[in-house]
DNA sequence: ATGTTTTCTATTGTATACAAAAAACCATTA
DNA sequence: TAATGGTTTTTTGTATACAATAGAAAACAT
């Protein structure tokens, strides 16, 4: 966690602004993604680029075909409904821990988040709107206490943005996907664990058929 | 998947070569792992030791102080306790997802490497014992049909395996947590939801309690 | 024209050299 | 003796050069 504060070392500013390029659309799937161009691109030696990649390649962004190419992966259907089945089953316990761990800032947190992300859909700001959308459950798995839990998240998170690129949702279907949260947060003020259970999985399930 | 033929590649091999030095206690937690007295060890030069030990940071198994040095970790009680956490909650569903997906040959594989692990255990072999109990989790998270819970399990089951060298557990006390394993499986096959999500509470609390 | 072999080129894998920073050491001082 | 400051040493961070291999292109045979 401290290291984020000193992080100035090339590898890792590198695989952010990598990862940036692919979470963003920049950098499609299936392209490559060269050690030597892109070190070029950035002024920086390939040593730093290669470990960059390598750990893009661990957290499930690039392939890197040994002793040949990387590129970008595409994530397929099929693998898009595995991440959607282990992710719907870990937000439900993060959402169930956060009820146990969470103080009241945590939730007024949720609630701004959640305001804010709906305020930015409705301005037609589909970007910034999905990166709140993911900082709303990111926080879930951050305020549940499970430091090992909110690890296994940032690795789904990713590839889950990555799915949002291909998905072709209507600025009001997003509204109420986003809606959703709001429903969530009261659920989990009152506690009531059956409901937190419904209102994930539709969520959830909404994320995915969006996808496929 | 299909690089586990080809891999050979030196930051691979080097990478699996520590961990295994880790996991077998070669390794101590909090010890220091310089890259150059590795390199010299192993007969390579720091580049692909320096990708090793990331991915290795990555995958929890060493803490990589930046612009410093690098050491193995040291897991605390209150992170073995998230682990255990997020644990039985993956291997309830892994189960439930097993019962779903897996063949009739996967059970008796499963069957295979309980006995086997049981026996070796009366035999007094902890060490081998150890890593067939690995496997047999690792097999129910293979034949879930699964492969992004897979690759959770895998990095879950490098920190698992860490705990294990601080436990000191009575042969009798193994036997004990190793039977359970055709309890699972009996439940498994029954398809009782229930009855698993009771014998792996135990299952891991019990892996738990004995580390701390 | 098509399939196969060969050569060439582009790209990754590895080693090494140098730069920069942190940790360890030691002398000095209050 | 404990604390402090500067120096040395160790260790990591980065760049670059060379080796090895896979993919692409070209030459060849059928």
């Amino acid at each position: 966690m401290e290291q984020l504060i000193t992080r100035k070392n090339l590898s890792d500013q590198v695989h952010d602004h990598i990862k940036r390029m692919i979470l963003s659309g920049e950098l499609k799937g299936g392209e490559r993604v060269p050690e030597a161009s892109l070190s070029k691109l950035f002024g920086v030696s390939r040593t730093p680029l290669r470990e960059a990649l390598k750990k893009l390649s661990d957290y499930g962004l690039i392939y890197l075909k040994p002793r040949s190419y990387a590129e970008v992966v595409i994530i397929t259907e099929d693998e898009a409904r595995q991440i959607a089945e282990v992710r719907l089953d870990l937000e439900i316990l993060a959402a169930k821990l956060f009820i146990k761990n969470a103080a009241p800032e945590d939730f007024q947190e949720l609630r701004n988040i959640s305001e804010q992300c709906l305020k930015l859909n409705e301005e037609g700001d589909k970007g910034a709107s999905f990166e709140l959308d993911s900082l709303f459950h990111m926080k879930i798995a951050e305020g549940c206490g499970n430091f090992c839990l909110y690890e296994i998240f940032e690795k789904l998170d990713a590839r889950i943005q990555l799915l949002r690129l291909n998905q072709k949702l209507t600025q009001s279907s997003l509204a109420d996907y986003i809606k959703q949260h709001s429903i969530l947060i009261a659920a989990m003020e009152k506690g009531e664990g059956n409901l937190i259970e419904s209102i994930l999985t539709s969520h959830i399930i909404h994320d995915f058929h969006a996808s496929s």
